[in-house]
DNA sequence: TCGTGGTTACCAAAAAGTGCGTAATTTACT
DNA sequence: AGTAAATTACGCACTTTTTGGTAACCACGA
């Protein structure tokens, strides 16, 4: 982790949290314990680098744990750790709100189309 | 807004969410109406060509209010929305399951810096 | 030779910073 | 009186920085 040192606690997880895999994998974590491969299945356009940085990224932050087992082909385990189980409730929350505010910005959306129309 | 279809809602709000700026730009709206100047000094580090796009962003999201008056120089006032007002206990709930954890990801570090050791 | 879970180097694309221009009115200076 | 400068909220073009993708390599065993 580089320096995930700021004042504001939201600003921290925000940090993790951000961009289009970190809520994705945990979602899929969710369901279970994963391999590397299954991860990649569950969501095919992700590249293998990516899925490598965001799994450490989520390591770092306590939300996935990192299990290695001996043999070859090397086999290697994810789980969400307690922690990040306890933060899937709140990312629903965040899903749930979205799909609640909808509607308000189906008016928006229609508001600005009536305004960009000039026939 | 661009493409905001995914299935998923998820997908949807941490694509609103993501990065530095919406949550800070968040907290500072919800103590109440700002302009854009005023936005600049709560958040000094912020360019103005991102101020303005993220403003945007927030504004197509139906978090913030935009509200323009005539006159010269122009002014133009910025507030939550009521679902903007909405998503801000779920973003402190957030932060609030990040700081508590804090000890997790303390033991983390302790046990990573140990094994980095090899004197 | 393939499959597993990575890491690394290289490159293209996207994101973000910088600086300039703009509007009409007030204030400031000469 | 006449002129210059500042103000506000941006848009635009240009440059730099950051991301993310691709492909190759590694280890070993079946």
């Amino acid at each position: 982790m580089k320096d995930l040192v700021s004042r504001c606690p939201i600003e921290e997880v925000m940090q993790v949290l951000s961009g289009r895999w970190p809520t994705l994998l945990i979602y899929y974590l969710k369901e279970g314990t994963k391999r590397f491969s299954d991860l990649r299945r569950d969501n095919p356009t992700i590249s293998h680098k990516m899925l490598a940085l965001e799994l450490r990224k989520l390591e770092d932050a306590g939300i996935v744990q990192r299990a290695e087992f001996e043999g070859y082909p090397l086999r290697v385990e994810y789980d969400l750790t307690p922690s990040g189980h306890a933060l899937v409730p709140l990312i629903d929350a965040l899903g749930e709100w979205w799909a609640a505010t909808d509607s308000a910005r189906a008016e928006l959306a229609d508001r600005s189309e009536m305004a960009d129309r000039h026939d």
